[in-house]
DNA sequence: TATGAATGAGCCTTCATTCAT
DNA sequence: TATGAATGAAGGCTCATTCAT
């Protein structure tokens, strides 16, 4: 199974993203990352050129991150649509679980970007959000999820994966993979998945 | 049908409203707020006592609206817990697309939030939250939802209402109206409401 | 005659041209020139939108007051080169004396203008000179100068003016006016004026 | 006939003068200057203990080679105060039209000089200065001059070579002997040179 | 109510310089 | 000699806020 979590950057960049995960870009000082990296303000323009830069690096670096691993798994998953779909939200979730800071940086902050750096962000943003679309419609396609607005149901799939940031705490009951596990079934309820059974 | 629209803040708070949700709380300039009041800068502080004044009352407006509305809904549907959800689901939808900005400042800038506001704020969310919890576990109980982690289902739900914020679009191809229909579809589905001819 | 020492500018603009004047552009501080206003650093923002505003402040007031009183004065002296050469000089010299900071301010500082700023000073200056360069071809032309070079001349003799500030003290042993007397004695020979009678 | 251009410096120093030259010494950064070096910033420190140091080794340099040209040429040329100012105006002129920024630095940067450091540069200036002053006054001394303010006139023959610096360009119409010609003729005229014949 | 002027605190960034390697 | 990494001090500038008018 996928582990993020050793993905986690270190160093400068560790701190600059625990800073901008709580307090945001704009109401993150350079000083503060600073200290919380052991470093004076003047020696983190050693490895940064900005505090924009420093953003941009955090932004880049998870989004390469999960943007590797899930086009691998959905390369290596087959063509069925159903698992497709399974792969990608549990990927998703365990990244969300994993990199939570990174997470909520890259979908909270793209406002504080650049123009320049903006677009090269968002253009990541939503070539993982059209995995999802496609899985979504290719299974309504193929009948296997019954569903009347698939591009509104693969966003509030997405979103829903997103969401996790927004609560989940390590150190509370569920782990990863539970919370990758229950997101999995409600994806596949909220594609229409319906299996010869009946429901889910 | 509830009409939110109306209730948008204008005048100063809707200046900083609008710069809030553009910009967010620290990247917001009182100067902005003023020019874009037609104020002086000085003059913002003849309505409000400080910026953090402006954010706090830009949320309770906003969720004190919502609130009241939802909580008025709930009271006069009924005691079926699926109307319930349906209700919910509505007048969330209704409301993250009718008042966009307000919900994306009150779901994002809770963190810049001095401890004695974000209190109070967190509270009227979580009383919110607590009625989608509420309609899903009583749905179960009631056998109207088929569902084996309630909690986590009522969560799903009303992040996928919150994040309308993140992509709906006034101009866009769907109307408030239209969005409710299909969060309130996704929303049975994820609740696990098994009617007796099957999916929904 | 004329008076150019009311001109001196006063308040913040004072101060800053008194900082540039000692220390360069480039070795002044901003928070210096608020000192010597008696304002906070902040304070002078309310006046200038930065230190090169100041600076571009300084010069265009001290050349326009030259500008000015060159072209009035050119305008009033009649055809005559010689006379014309003698009141060029003339106010070029009291200028020098009586506003020694601006002068040299405006000779110095031109590399520390941004570009476009640049433009518009340089082109000022090149307009003075160009007043020097006119009288003295005038005067070869009608057979009042005796001279092989006129432009170096005219040069020459602008460049004298300019370096007063190098060297004049307003408590020297010389009055601006008696600056002024040797000057254009001095210029009158460079150009080579030739009275009936011989030497000057 | 002196030839100064071979004398400029090179390496480190080279690219410390042309920095002060284009922007100043405050306006100039170690590290352009060691870019410009080829060297790291803290190589720079390996020839040079500070900044400061680089500046003071630059002036000392030219006036350095100036003085000693300069004094080597009013030993041999004799005793005649005409041929002692020809002499002294062709030297200043070589040196500023082929050092012109050694000269442009060491005329403008002294008030960036550690007081120390000033002290021996200015006595440097005045020694030059005073060559020329005493051409003048001997020269009126002995009649060859008729000149009522000759400590002015000597004055302003040297601001006149030392502004060179500011209009030469070595790829204009002038070669440097040419500006020296003309620079002699110009301050022989200055000085008020009377010869038997009448004018210059 | 409204504002122009003002400010202390703090912002991001750059500076000349040092030092272990 | 040379340098990459580091830093204390300071740089220009902006901030939210105040106050006399």
């Amino acid at each position: 199974m996928v582990d993020f979590a050793a993905g986690e950057p270190n160093g400068a960049l560790g701190a600059a993203l625990a800073e901008f995960a709580v307090h945001g870009y704009h109401g993150t000082t350079v000083r503060r990352i600073a200290k919380r990296a052991g470093l004076s303000a003047a020696g983190l323009y050693h490895h940064y050129q900005s505090k924009q830069d420093m953003l941009v690096a955090v932004m880049n670096r998870g989004l390469d991150d999960l943007t590797v691993q899930l086009e691998s798994e959905v390369e290596h998953v087959g063509t069925d649509p159903v698992d497709r779909l399974v792969r990608i939200v549990e990927v998703l979730a365990l990244f969300h679980t994993q990199r939570t800071k990174e997470a909520f940086v890259a979908w909270t902050e793209v406002r504080s970007l650049e123009p320049a750096n903006r677009g090269r962000v968002v253009a990541k943003r939503d070539r993982i959000q059209r995995l999802a679309d496609a899985a979504v419609e290719d299974g309504v396609a193929s009948g296997a999820f019954l569903n009347e607005f698939p591009r509104d149901s693969s966003r509030f799939i997405a979103s829903m994966c997103v969401s996790i940031v927004q609560w989940y705490k390590p150190d509370g009951p569920l782990s990863p993979s539970e919370v990758a596990e229950r997101l999995v079934v409600s994806a596949l309820r909220l594609a229409g998945y319906a299996p010869d059974s009946g429901a889910v």
